[in-house]
DNA sequence: TTGTAGGCGTTATCAC
DNA sequence: GTGATAACGCCTACAA
């Protein structure tokens, strides 16, 4: 007795067209097809035209799943964020977005409010969805992460910083916490204080805080553990950062802030309470935020391209995924803009 | 001559662990794994535990790509929004991102930088990667959009806006530009002026005009052609509308400005031209966005949550997918912040 | 250069 | 309840 193949009922839901509803209309093979609209093999000039006419006639739109599960690899690239609310990260994820879709690639967003667990847990969903590559924030990541990512052979990029161990495409902020205090120093100031973000939270602030303390150690000087403060990224913890270092000893002339929210905040708290910016206190911030040229005055501060950091990193993601040569690091220049809330203090 | 399948070298490079794997080391099949993992059918109590057992110790993980291939649905949600850089989209996705997330479903993200043609080859992206539902912003969108998300039975929901022929979630606009435009009707105001941002590309935009105008014209009045200014969605677009506003014929006593952003930049001008605000001109925005808080005076505005609009959404389109019942209309509720912009005209 | 068909990892159908 | 295996849509090794 004949062993028969037992036919089943199709199971498709979708009448989508399909590369064979293009082979047949275009009277050549499945593969054919497939090699036309992936352009790896060779194909005759005119067959090619056909296929490629066909297809677009039909509407033809290649099935991404089984796309990815044959060729085991997607056209989509992923990207794990603390949080869209801070703008520098929603800016820095629209550039990898546009990048990326130029090149037809699709973005897969996580976010990971800040916890290395969760961002962990983002990663190995996205894996699962197959990325071809990933976009992280920091480099500051869990064990875990990096050993899975090393072990799917996944191409990343830490975004927004500098890693010896990693890729990364960032802001050098040791230089950036530097030149600030360089630029405050060199107009006098001596007393500084200091608001930043959590650095539990955030390597790049503990690298601007360390660049801070550097440039004033060149001088002789230091910040003072009181005149340090961290707080979480909103104006009004800025206000409340600036409240107490007003009511603390010793006045600091001068105040660095990890961010320009930061900043803002405690720009506020100034007017508030009568202080004269810039005149009785200078007051910086980083990363030149939209609002910051509409403070009353201006703000000081350096200029941060969180565009940059997106479209770079789609470029070296997709070199790396495409096997192009790139270099795996690269640091976004930053700039100090000099507005008006700082000036030489008035004691001197 | 018996005709043989012929063998051919395996080709998967991933060794990750697969089904086979872990029904091989649970001594089951792997029809009874996938029943396990995804609950579908019935199996027995002990054989279910042995089988979660084993695939956690070996570290399993669906391969999504298959999965979406042989179930013809996937666990990815779309989003498609103009652009991340304005902060109400932001916050938006956020919210839907977490709420989808917790629901074990990743965000497919796509721009369509205000233009419908790329708006709709980012959906027609989506939907190759297999979305089990799309996000997108307001309810102008191509009419071959709508065809294709119709021919795909694709769960959709328009966000932000309220649509009278499909699902939304969104603020009521006209009634957001009619509270505004009441309260300042009710302090006194007869001559009003708006600036808003691009009706072209915002159909919230254009119903707040409408709230505005069926305000006024309920009491006799009306908003002159050469006081309505549309302007891009920048700080300092809202300054230049504030100009021309100032330097026209019959200056406004009020100025309703479609969003904060524009609002902050009218107030910026005013403050450089010595124009008092509240005394000589009202000023007030819409959103109610974390800086507002901290202009001076501190701006009137309406508050719309941003996020209530992701989260909604996403229970909408997680309802849709699974089944439940859902209404497919949902108004977010917003609020008058009156702060420190808006007075009684002097004149009166 | 083009066609044939096995394999990608899961799910779901059918038989037991 | 459980196992065997066709089907999902595409890619690509191999044959022609």
């Amino acid at each position: 007795m004949t062993k028969e193949t037992k036919k089943r009922a199709p199971r498709r839901k979708s009448n989508a067209i399909s590369v064979a509803d293009v082979a047949r209309a275009a009277g050549v093979s499945t593969a054919t097809v497939s090699r036309v609209l992936n352009g790896n093999a060779k194909v005759a000039a005119d067959l090619q035209n056909r296929v490629r006419d066909i297809a677009r006639e039909l509407g033809y739109t290649p099935h991404a799943a089984a796309r990815a599960l044959a060729s085991q690899r997607s056209k989509t690239i992923g990207a794990v964020i603390p949080s869209l609310e801070n703008q520098n990260f929603a800016i820095g994820v629209f550039a990898l977005q546009k990048r990326i879709g130029e090149a037809g690639y699709t973005l897969l967003l996580g976010c990971s409010y800040y916890d290395q667990e969760d961002e962990l847990k983002q990663v190995r969903a996205l894996i699962a969805d197959g990325i071809a590559g990933l976009m992280l924030v920091g480099r500051s990541h869990s064990p875990a992460l990096y050993e899975l990512i090393e072990k799917e052979q996944i191409p990343l990029v830490n975004g927004w910083t500098v890693d010896h161990d990693h890729p990364y495409v960032g802001f050098d902020n040791v230089a950036v916490g530097r030149r600030l205090a360089d630029y405050l120093l060199d107009l006098g100031h001596t007393r500084f204080g200091m608001i930043t973000q959590m650095t539990q939270h955030s390597d790049r602030a503990a690298d601007r805080i360390s660049g801070v303390r550097a440039a004033l150690q060149l001088r002789g000087l230091q910040l003072r553990h009181e005149h340090l403060i961290e707080m979480p990224h909103k104006i009004i913890e800025g206000q409340m950062a600036m409240k107490a270092l007003m009511n603390g000893s010793e006045r600091p002339t001068a105040v660095i802030c990890g961010t320009d929210l930061l900043a803002i905040g405690a720009l506020a708290e100034a007017r508030e309470s009568g202080i004269d910016v810039p005149g009785d206190l200078s007051i910086a911030g980083i990363n030149d935020i939209e609002f910051s040229s509409f403070t009353s005055p201006p703000l000081t501060t350096m200029r941060l391209a969180a565009d940059e950091i997106g479209a770079r990193s789609a470029e070296y993601l997709l070199a790396r995924i495409e096997g192009r040569p790139v270099s795996s690091q690269y640091i976004v220049p930053t700039d100090l803009i000099v507005r008006g809330t700082t000036a030489r203090p008035r004691n001197i």
